[in-house]
DNA sequence: TATTGTTATACTCTATAACTATA
DNA sequence: TATAGTTATAGAGTATAACAATA
């Protein structure tokens, strides 16, 4: 059974939000879901990248995950292997790729969504409806702000400090 | 610079809460915090745990992490070997430890929140009062309802579906 | 004998650097 | 030559299984 971090100590707002993240980062922030689950966090991200933009090339994809060209070339030969990612010859250029996810990586995507959508409905069923709607105009504000953040090129989220 | 997922299609109160894990999945779930960076996440959750439970023995971090006695051993070796986390005999038995953030670790994990919530404040200074009022009411329940099953040992958000 | 912690082994993920092929 | 992608190598994280020491 997963920790729980305490509230914080402080009526603070910024604080109420760490805790928050925290809380999600103990939760499902294991990596056993390398263990019997099919896809680890990293290949969820590529998931996520392709399902947004299909038929982009490994070096675009290395960009919008942030990491390196070896990593996300490695990553795709599991995931062309699960059967959820196809590389493709580019039409263009002949030294380029074109990433792709196959029908089994969309559904399989969508079922993960399900999943999720679902075990959150339970937590948002032990919600008075004041407070879900509550949430629910927050976080999109919240997500709002964070996108035009993000476009900015700012770090939202620090994981450890600089110095 | 991290992607961002679109807004959901659907109007719908799970999905909502869906986009916004999946925007703080790729905006802080890169890998490169192993880099430069000193904590990786694995060590930053013990950190979190020895933090509000210092003292406990390896088999219930264990536990509190949801991992193996294998892998959290070898987190602590290298938590050790940085100066963050002291194993120290445990008084009552002989066979056990007792796991302990150093001063050195905490005042990591003090300046790490600091950074964090100073990142957290910039998202929070783009939003209204009003905006940001209702994100805080939501997110304190949606705290308290997550807690509640977490520790009625359900999994609050499954990271792949389990067929 | 059961439990605590560590080590052996194997896999994924990550990165830098070297390499191949194309532009 | 510069760029796209892959491979070599190394370090960290994860897990199961075997092991030592203690209860």
């Amino acid at each position: 059974m997963a920790l729980v971090p305490p509230f914080p100590d402080r009526a603070d707002d910024t604080a109420t939000v760490s805790s928050v993240v925290e809380l999600l980062e103990v939760l499902w922030g294991g990596g056993r879901e390398m263990d019997a689950r099919p896809v680890s966090v990293s290949q969820l991200r590529v998931l996520y990248v392709l399902a947004e933009s299909g038929g982009i090339n490994l070096r675009t994809l290395t960009g919008a995950l942030d990491s390196s060209p070896s990593s996300v070339s490695r990553l795709c030969d599991r995931l062309e292997a699960a059967g959820l990612v196809q590389r493709t010859a580019s039409t263009t250029s002949r030294r380029e790729l074109e990433l792709h996810l196959t029908p089994t990586g969309l559904a399989f995507l969508a079922d993960l969504r399900s999943a999720r959508e679902r075990a959150l409905a339970e937590v948002l069923d032990d919600m008075s409806p004041a407070e879900r709607g509550a949430l629910l105009t927050g976080l999109n504000a919240f997500r709002t702000a964070a996108a035009r953040r993000a476009e900015a090129g700012a770090d939202v989220v620090p994981v450890a400090r600089t110095a």
